[in-house]
DNA sequence: TAAAAATAAATTGTGCACAATTAAACATTA
DNA sequence: TAATGTTTAATTGTGCACAATTTATTTTTA
């Protein structure tokens, strides 16, 4: 024998069909779309909508907080919060005991969307077809995986 | 017992770590950061290096069938064929035969950084620290999910 | 305690992503 | 074949994401 077992092509490694990545990419973007008609309805976006999982858990938290839990910066939270504000949704102020965080806080118009959002996770679950227990594991090894990258 | 036997806030599916799809989120941003300092090296982005595995395997392909494989619209991709244009990489043209169309062709400097790329997915692969066995797994649950959401 | 280092947000600039609209070319059908 | 409908990209406008830098504040250390 001199070819070898299994003669794979040496690119094989860069086509998309065997990209682990690029599933990972599209299914975020999917079920990013897939949340669109149900946050639309509350006028909010994706990233809007983790920030207020977040808030109407634990009322208040600064932004380096939020961005330490979504694995945002302030960048990306600074001008989001912002929009958010205007929308009377929460509150942006310093912190006295320490004038360089910033503290959001949930305003009552912000609590008051938790009622109107409560339905979607089941939805989502049910649109992607998963059981409870698929679910569970898949989230498990998602974890893990930001764990391991993070 | 006038308690439910699993006695669930209703709220609790609204909680972060309860949810599906921020996984999903978390980690395919956290890939794509994982890419960055490879794909710097090469000069492009992660979503450029997606139309380059496609590009490498089939070195013509139509907007509209980029758009199909990576799951983007025009509004996504003219704008970045159009600076991968200007860096030589790749060539658009309308096809004589559909004026509609138009063809994305790979040209020399782009087929060059197929090379530099090689090591890429390997590299990859190594960094999350899957073995091949459950990446397979994997990839098949999250082709799954696409199929089902798209 | 004065200087240096570290921390937290904000700012700046680039590049996606996507909804909605527009424009041009092609296909269908009345 | 003229009118209608469909297909394909491009355009427009909004909102992330993130790297890199800047500013203000607090902490540490010499």
């Amino acid at each position: 024998m001199l070819t070898t077992p299994t003669p794979t092509d040496p690119n094989d490694l860069l086509k998309l069909e065997n990209q682990l990545c690029f599933p990972f990419y599209a299914v975020s973007r999917q079920l990013t779309k897939t949340y669109q008609p149900h946050l639309q309805a509350l006028g909010l976006t994706y990233p809007q909508y983790l920030v207020f999982l977040l808030l109407w858990e634990h009322e208040q938290l600064t932004v380096k907080e939020l961005g330490e839990r979504l694995l945002l910066d302030s960048g990306t939270l600074t001008p989001l919060l912002k929009r958010m504000e205007q929308k009377q949704w929460l509150s942006r102020r310093r912190d006295p005991r320490d004038e360089r965080s910033v503290v959001i806080g949930l305003l009552p118009a912000g609590r008051a969307l938790q009622a109107q959002a409560r339905d979607i996770p089941a939805q989502m679950l049910a649109r992607v077809g998963l059981t409870l227990d698929e679910l569970t594991t898949l989230r498990t090894q998602l974890t893990h995986i930001i764990k391991q990258l993070t």
